[in-house]
DNA sequence: TAGTTATGTTCTCTTTTTGTTCTCTTTTTG
DNA sequence: CAAAAAGAGAACAAAAAGAGAACATAACTA
């Protein structure tokens, strides 16, 4: 896997990256447009060390035609660019449960960001006026810092966890709930660390 | 299920996602037309093919011809195992605006079911306070009928596309919204058809 | 009832697509 | 400079796709 030259690994990352832009398997003449190649047979060699390099379907016995990846291929990818780590759950008032075993969820490339992000699972009503339930999946985006107004994952004296609209001044933090039936915490800066801030929400009708 | 040709599974997927168009399963000869095919003969073949694959019912043996998809094919062959086709906007006193190209988005596994999806994306704020913004996209299970209380998109008088709660009893439909703004519609069960029910939502915070 | 139409089925033939193999040229790199 | 890598482009064979004619048969029509 090792003994690509570097215009056959940039060809893989390409199909990697762009697969799912194809309707179908493409062909080479596909590729070669995408490429912006000219000639079928130069993009022939490179298809040829990537099926040997074990990433790329073989053409023989492929009756459909068309560059397909290795399932060892996609699923490499699967997991690292399409999935998202599901965390665990955050419930007001106690830390991050986390899992041992992190699954992970197929996201929409909307709902991503292109720094690193991670998927929890919302325990309480604390922002149901925000839109964001009991039960909802959130979609955190990982950054120690946060603008006034941006949902936050913040961990309080370090024990814990919760999602609250954040305010912050020089010498105070207001964590604000989303429910008329709570109210705002206030604390110094120190009291409280930043995890992550919100970037995507999914809600599930079906489990009940 | 695997060994069809391009140009087989090209055809498949066009009836698998423009089945609805067609008042009536569709004949080869009609088929033709909406592929744009000159010869009848040429088609025959390539639904032999997905007739052998078991994706598409055989039409003789039935008094009023033409092609089926079967049960299984709907929810087998999607684009990429993942993902779900991206249908367009419904927004509150429009039909659904269809796109041409349809999009596939990657949603997680318990935001489906196992009938077939599509995704749409809201306009408007008739579900605010269900949870449901403007802009959100939801998951729609494809059925034509719900139970009371479900979310639903129903078409209302063959113009107006809609997603509001549903409460129906024998002589009357009401469309119920979830933004103390709006009032209920009440309608007689033949003005409302329902399109599908809401399994799923999701929301991005970064576009705005 | 006889004829017309719609629809599925089977052919043959032609065209297009697509993988494959060459040879030659250009570019990159140590 | 020399070797390796990349590319262009021609040529070829097999597969796939398509056109179109011909036929069968069931349904419908005048």
């Amino acid at each position: 896997m090792n003994d690509l030259t570097r215009r056959q690994r940039e060809i893989f990352d390409f199909l990697r990256d762009n697969y799912e832009r194809f309707a179908y398997p493409p062909t080479l003449d596909a590729l070669c447009a995408a490429l912006g190649m000219a000639s079928r047979g130069s993009l022939y060699k490179h298809i040829m060390a990537l099926i040997a390099a074990g990433l790329v379907e073989p053409f023989t016995g492929n009756k459909q035609g068309g560059i397909r990846l290795t399932a060892q291929a996609q699923r490499d990818y699967a997991a690292c660019e399409h999935s998202l780590p599901f965390v665990g759950k955050i419930a007001a008032g106690k830390p991050i449960e986390a899992l041992e075993n992190v699954n992970y969820m197929a996201v929409p490339e909307v709902l991503k960001s292109d720094k690193p992000c991670y998927v929890l699972q919302v325990q309480g009503d604390s922002m149901v006026e925000a839109g964001i339930f009991d039960g909802d999946w959130v979609i955190i985006e990982q950054r120690s810092y946060a603008d006034n107004g941006e949902i936050v994952v913040a961990l309080i004296e370090r024990s814990e966890a919760t999602l609250k609209y954040i305010e912050q001044s020089t010498d105070k933090v207001l964590l604000i709930p989303a429910n008329s039936n709570m109210t705002a915490m206030t604390y110094r800066p120190e009291q409280v660390e930043i995890q992550g801030v919100l970037i995507g929400q999914m809600r599930s009708y079906r489990s009940h």
